[in-house]
DNA sequence: GTACATGCAAAAAATTTGCAGAGAT
DNA sequence: ATCTCTGCAAATTTTTTGCATGTAC
């Protein structure tokens, strides 16, 4: 089922579906690019990326890949994984979840909570009109190979 | 109020016990380092920090302030903040809090909430055995001057 | 005195940029 | 024909490391 319940075939022509709809051009380096994404496990970082993709077209540049990283962040097909480590990680799993982070061995994993319920105490919080799209909810702690 | 409710001068002691108690060293250097992280506001990152502790002290060097911090962080003083960007943040509030990301300026503020309540799907969830020690909470959104 | 900390300089890692040419629409 | 995208190579930015010297305890 993770990390994703849609189907990799799903993903990618969402992916590919999503790029036409923002005129971002279906090039071949693009739609390897995608095919990865979408069969994507856990969170890699731009330069896992790098290597899958070479796999299929070796002579792709890095540059390529990290631009078009930033293109599909930017028109929102995919997301930055918002957890400190050395290289940033993509999210690339479409469904709403949230993250586990080891603190031992600073991985990564997809969690599904059944209900979440925050209030913001606006007395103590130094920020206001502030218009909330989303909620990230990270539980840090030990896996069970860390513990 | 913010970025914390502890004064600066009291942070700076507790910094300071922390250090002697884990055994690491008051070198002059460190010290520095521990009054800027005292009265720092929001998030710095590490070559923020460089620069501050070299209002002081023009001599120190990079490697001496990313090793403390790395230390620093190591011995659960400080933390990093979990929010991509380019470089590394550190979270110098020691109360207990969340966080606001602006996805227009990038920018994050501290939040702090009356509740949490979560509860994890378990089976959805493909992880198990796994202990929580910490709860964080990122909203993301526009703040009043991205909107 | 000893173990830990620092400075320096260089390396490593991660990401971005300029520019000329190729390719999609 | 145009505008986007790519490859290359080099530059930038951020962080880490080795080693000799210095210093807090």
């Amino acid at each position: 089922m993770p990390p994703s319940s849609s189907p990799p075939a799903r993903r990618y022509a969402n992916l590919r579906a999503d790029c036409a709809e923002r005129g971002l051009r279906l090039t071949p380096q693009r739609e390897v690019l995608l095919r990865v994404l979408s069969e994507a496990t856990g969170h890699p970082t731009a330069d896992d990326l790098v290597r899958q993709v070479r796999e299929v077209l070796p002579t792709v540049s890095h540059a390529t890949v990290y631009r078009n990283l930033q293109e599909l962040v930017r028109k929102g097909l995919i997301r930055t994984l918002d957890v400190a480590g050395t290289a940033v990680q993509f999210e690339v799993n479409p469904d709403e979840h949230h993250h586990f982070v080891c603190r031992g061995c600073g991985q990564v994993w997809d969690i599904y909570l059944a209900s979440v319920d925050v209030r913001v105490n606006r007395r103590r919080t130094d920020i206001g009109g502030f218009q909330v799209d989303r909620r990230e909810v990270q539980l840090h702690g030990l896996c069970a190979t860390c513990r």
